[in-house]
DNA sequence: GCTAAGGCGG
């Protein structure tokens, strides 16, 4: 199966971005931090003037845009007869707050604006209450505040329309969500009546953004998508909140599918599709797309601030070029953990331990508290490269100075990076002891060490333990047979194999893909699929004669099954970054790198296979499997054979 | 004065 990406022709720029609203108390706005804004709270209660309630209003949302809610209850507690405008914005403060605690007190807040009754709500407050409603799940409120709105006469407003769907939508009531997104369509008409009032379309295709946005978080992609289709108005934010669901939802070749389709319409991609796509580029590994998004801020003048370019550093790490992610790591601010964590993780993917330790010693030169992020990517560092002493520092390092919980994706690291360098007891202990649940994976990382290290022993334990917690995975099983395989018991292997067949669990279909001229090929294991097969089959023997000409044995201990010597060759020989290089060799002139992205681990024998082909060849070949990269050049590969 | 979309991870 093929999927086409967009060729590189870059639109023109879109205008784009807000104005500030002015002030009417220059005072205000001339400050910068919280600490000027008391010296001008101070002298405006010396002159008075807080008793201004637009005044007053104006610190409390200085005090909410600084994130100093504190600050701003003081202010508003201090206001004796807090009129509306006052009320919605310390509500709004409130509920803009991501902390669930804070949404509750915005919701506690406008309780005692409505039991007060002093002043009503008006449409500027139900906005924000029903936010905090849709953000702490809280239906039954969220049921209420619907009948005051009706009772204010607010359900025509799109603001508090969309709202209320987006409320419905956050607390799982799709049912409800979809009754009154329906009913506001046939209230308002449709849109070529309202069409002439842009403010109400803008509302409208809110309702909508909110409609398959709701779809999106309850996981139905068709629902979504058939709604997204029948939009009669799309803006930046339709297809940007759509290809950002596909993209977090592992949905790769949807995003980028759709960011394409968003390219002959009318709608240019802004940062945020940028930010949304590359995320699935990456995971595609489709560097030309990459390049592309790269190219488009630049000559759209996006700007490139940390986000986006901790997206791009990721991008390019993840496409194979870490060059080039190195580059634009350099010309990013650096105040923050996340650009420094890309970077980080980029080098320890590519086996590049020591340059992953060295940034991580600038980053603390620059004074940015790692995160728990950082830890993952220095313990891969040196899982990859072998530095179990400096891994173990790290963890404690952790733990003991900056003061991180380690999360089990850390204890994870830490079984990979004993495991890898053959402390396989010492792994297992390390699970034993640790202080949290233990999951699958982790005990998948200790079966994969054993796999590697061929120790049977443990293996089978943990195997024991992984058909335990996780039997519908297929991953344990492969493992244990490849471990029983490589040590010759095929007795062991075929026991394993029936029980997979008995629980009707199949192998993960290995896949490889390569993009060629911005098309993204992809091969299955013994694909014979594709338009040139024929060809792919001859250039996969010529490469087999090759690789026998310069003494190579295929290394057929990996092989799942129990056959012949001659069977498990072939069965080699069709692996699908084998195919995925044949193609790319008789797809591309001399010289070409080719870069293949696989999804899972890469097995022995195509390693082996794979650093002669490149001498054989010449050619640069960058492979991309699960865990990380593989630069193979003149007959070697950067891993070091260490993987 | 109010709504929709966002980067790093075993």
């Amino acid at each position: 199966m093929n999927s086409t990406i967009s060729k590189p022709t870059i639109p023109s720029p879109s205008p784009s971005h807000s104005s500030h609203p002015s002030s009417l108390f220059p005072l205000i706005s001339s400050c910068k931090t919280i600490r000027d804004l008391t010296q001008v709270h101070a002298q405006f209660i010396k002159t008075s003037k807080v008793h201004d309630p637009l005044a007053a209003a104006e610190i409390l949302r200085f005090c909410a845009n600084h994130r100093d809610l504190e600050y701003a209850r003081q202010v508003f507690d201090q206001m004796r007869k807090p009129n509306c405008f006052s009320w919605n914005t310390i509500i709004r403060a409130f509920a803009d707050c991501s902390a669930d605690e804070e949404a509750k007190e915005a919701a506690l807040l406008f309780r005692q604006m409505v039991f007060a009754g002093f002043v009503e709500p008006n449409q500027f407050t139900f906005p924000s209450v029903l936010k905090a409603c849709a953000r702490t799940g809280d239906f039954e409120m969220g049921k209420q505040i619907h009948g005051l709105v009706i009772k204010y006469g607010l359900d025509n407003d799109v603001f508090v329309l969309s709202n209320l769907v987006r409320m419905y939508v956050m607390c799982g009531a799709m049912v409800d969500a979809n009754y009154l997104f329906q009913k506001s369509l046939i209230d308002f008409g449709n849109v070529s009546k309202v069409g002439r009032d842009k403010r109400r379309q803008e509302g409208n295709v809110v309702l909508w953004n909110v409609m398959v946005d709701g779809y999106v978080r309850i996981g139905d992609f068709r629902a979504a998508r058939e709604l997204f289709d029948e939009m009669p108005h799309k803006s930046v934010v339709s297809w940007n909140g759509l290809i950002s669901g596909y993209a977090q939802n592992g949905l790769f070749k949807e995003a980028i599918e759709l960011f394409r389709e968003m390219q002959l319409g009318d709608v240019s991609p802004n940062y945020v599709t940028l930010v949304s796509v590359l995320p699935a580029i990456s995971r595609l590994g489709a560097l030309e797309l990459g390049k592309w998004v790269h190219l488009y801020a630049e000559k759209n003048k996006i700007e490139i601030n940390d986000v986006l370019g901790s997206a791009l550093v990721d991008m390019y790490s993840k496409c194979g070029s870490i060059e080039k992610a190195l580059q634009v790591f350099e010309k990013l601010p650096k105040e923050n953990a996340i650009t420094w964590n890309a970077i980080i993780g980029g080098l320890a993917m590519h086996g590049r331990a020591k340059d992953a330790l060295y940034f991580f010693s600038r980053m603390q030169k620059a004074g940015v508290m790692p995160t728990d992020v950082t830890y993952i990517g220095l313990l891969n560092a040196c899982s990859h490269g072998g530095l179990v002493e400096e891994g173990r520092s790290f963890f404690n390092h952790m733990v003991s100075v900056v003061g991180l919980e380690p999360r089990i994706e850390h204890y994870g690291c830490m079984v990979d990076l004993l495991g890898r360098a053959g402390q396989l007891e010492e792994a297992e202990e390390f699970i034993l002891n640790m202080p949290i649940q233990k999951d699958d994976v982790i005990w998948k990382a200790l079966l994969g060490a054993c796999k590697m290290h061929k120790n049977i022993e443990i293996g089978k334990r943990v195997a024991e333990i992984l058909m335990d917690i996780a039997p519908r995975d297929s991953g344990s099983y492969v493992a244990l047979s490849n471990l029983y395989a490589s040590s010759g018991n095929w007795e062991a292997v075929s026991e394993v194999r029936l029980m997979m067949k008995d629980m009707d669990i199949r192998k993960d279909p290995g896949c490889s893909w390569i993009e060629l001229d911005g098309v993204i090929q992809e091969f299955l294991v013994e694909d014979d699929s594709h338009h040139r097969a024929k060809e792919i089959h001859s250039m996969l023997n010529e490469i087999s004669n090759q690789l026998r000409l310069v003494g190579y044995s295929p290394k057929t201990e990996q092989v799942l099954l129990n056959m012949d010597e001659e069977e498990k060759q072939m069965n080699l020989q069709h692996h699908s970054e084998k195919i995925a290089i044949a193609f790319g060799l008789i797809s591309t002139g001399p010289k070409t790198p080719l870069r293949i992205v696989k999804n899972l681990r890469i097995c022995e024998d195509c390693h082996a296979s794979i650093k002669l082909i490149s001498k054989i060849y010449k050619r640069k070949i960058i492979v991309r499997d699960r865990k990380r990269f593989h630069h193979f050049e003149h007959g070697t590969c950067s891993c070091m054979d260490y993987w």
